[in-house]
Order: C-alpha cells, then sequence, then structure tokens
DNA sequence: CGTGAAACTTGATGCTT
DNA sequence: AAGCATCAAGTTTCACG
C-alpha cells in the first residue's frame, strides 16, 4: 500500500461517510480516482467494510467483560467464528497463545445479560471452562490508526 | 431510543455507507424521514460517528497481544489512563474483576514491538506483574464502540 | 493511473399533512 | 413526525492522455 492509499485509509477511519470529492480534495486527486483506489483496496480486503460507530450505552449496553474461554481437546478457529458469531453482545474474539484458548469480549444491558452469554458460550458444546473479568471502568478505547501518521 | 432507531442503526453497523433510500425501503419509512432520524440519532451521541472497518495488517500491525496487570497497592484509574494513554499501541485499557487489575489491549508491528509495549507499561512504576496473551487469530471485531474513548 | 464530462443517483431542505 | 417535491451535490461510467 502507496502512501497515498494510507491517507486515504486515514481520512476513511475517521469519516467513513466522507465523499470521495473530500477525500479528493484533501488528497490532491479527483473524485473517480479516489474511487478506484477505495474500490481496489474493498477488493484486496484492506479495508473489510464501513460501520456506524454506536454509543454502546444508547443500545442499552452498561456492562461488558471479558471472558477467557478454555476448550477440551482441538478448537478450529472457523468453528468458533460461526459459533460465537450468531450471538449480538459478543463484539470481539480472538485466540490467543498462553493457558485459555480464546478471549471473547462482550456487551450487555445487564449482569444477567452478561451472564446469559456466559451461558450461551458454554453451552456450544466444545468449551469446557470459562473465566470472566467484568469490566468496573474503561479507560481507554481508541479506533486503530494506521502506523507513523494519517 | 424506538425500535426503528434500533433497525436503522442495526443496518448502518452492518453497512455505513448505505444510502437513505435503502435503509428506508428496509424499514418502511422514506429517505428524508431516515436521514432526520439520524441526523437526531448522531446529534444525540447515539452515533458518534462513521468509519470504514480496516484490515490492521493493511494498516502496518501485524500483531496484537492482551496484558494483564498486576499492581503494587491501589492503583488509580486516572493514573493508569494517564500513564498508558501516551503509548500509541495501547489501543484498550478497561479495569476489570478478577485476580489482574486491569487488562491492556495492544497492537504491535512485531513481536518486538509487543514486548517494547510490556517494557513501557511495567516501567510505570506501579505495575507489579504482567501476563500477556498473544492474539493467534483475531475471529471477530465489531466496531460497536465510542469514539475518543481515550 | 490519472483526468474531465455526462447521465444518473443521493443528499438536503422547505412545505404540507 | 412523516411524506412529497425540488435543487444542489455526489457517484459512476466512459473515452482519453
Amino acid at each position: 500500500m502507496d502512501d497515498l492509499n494510507r491517507r486515504i485509509v486515514g481520512l476513511l477511519l475517521r469519516d467513513g461517510r466522507a465523499t470521495f470529492q473530500e477525500i479528493g480534495a484533501a488528497v490532491g486527486l479527483s473524485a473517480p480516482a479516489v474511487k478506484r483506489r477505495v474500490d481496489l483496496m474493498r477488493a484486496r480486503g484492506e479495508i473489510s467494510g464501513f460501520a456506524a460507530i454506536v454509543d454502546p450505552h444508547a443500545l442499552g449496553w452498561d456492562i461488558e467483560a471479558y471472558i477467557e474461554i478454555f476448550c477440551r481437546g482441538n478448537v478450529s478457529p472457523a468453528e468458533l467464528q460461526r459459533e460465537l458469531g450468531g450471538i449480538p453482545e459478543v463484539v470481539g474474539v480472538a485466540t490467543i497463545t498462553g493457558d485459555a484458548d480464546a478471549i471473547v469480549h462482550v456487551m450487555a444491558a445487564s449482569m444477567a445479560g452478561i451472564e446469559e452469554s456466559v451461558e450461551r458460550i458454554r453451552s456450544t458444546g466444545r468449551v469446557e471452562r470459562t473465566r470472566t473479568s467484568v469490566v468496573m471502568s474503561r479507560l481507554i478505547d481508541r479506533p486503530v490508526r494506521p502506523r507513523g501518521g494519517a
């Protein structure tokens, strides 16, 4: 990816609804040129999509937790993705090194919602044990930025 | 927030560049009605913005990790926020229940970058011990988060 | 890869119900 | 609050350098 694309991505990270014209004016390109670059980046998977950034509180999600999961036998990442992807409260999943097999980030409306999510995760079958850490206060949550400037 | 707004938000979470007309067709509203609702939600902060979803690899972030930190004595959240906020690789911090005091989410260009981040976190003074889990593969990452939580 | 122009689609806004 | 009409603005395709 060249520097021009990095600048375009930087702008789209800050405003995903910026017009191609605006972006073009900012980076010194015409709108069609910007569109072609963005289309290419989407086709290559560098940009996987666009989304609204929503205040979790507005959705009624007042509590969040990290749930480490320990599985029996082998866990296929694809399987985990399929099983957990269907739970809307699950906002993040990653397989990790260390004693746990994966870490799951969930949001919920109440402690009961967290418990329910844990139950659903456990009931997927392969999960042997979970360890839940409820978030007391979120201190930092930044969007990921391009390395070396935007 | 009523049910109609929730449906609109749901569509915008899946496609942040959907047109008002498309959304309107899906929820049974005219395009201007959708726009007015979206404008209101933005004004109220329920939707804090729109962003491109970018592959971290394309941005030069090849590795990520979760670092649990264990502090000696009392940790003030404000202090943690101040200390860790200065590390650009730190994209998320939350104090949690359980044995660890906080969990820190870091992105880096290489394993050396992770190590460096851990070192910087340790050197903030109050941190006694850390436990790092390197992400092997990220399966889900949904951008349901407010912007600028730093 | 880039530009500029043309046809089409959306966005934004005032007015009416 | 929603719909409709309207004009400005952005998108998209294409021929071309």
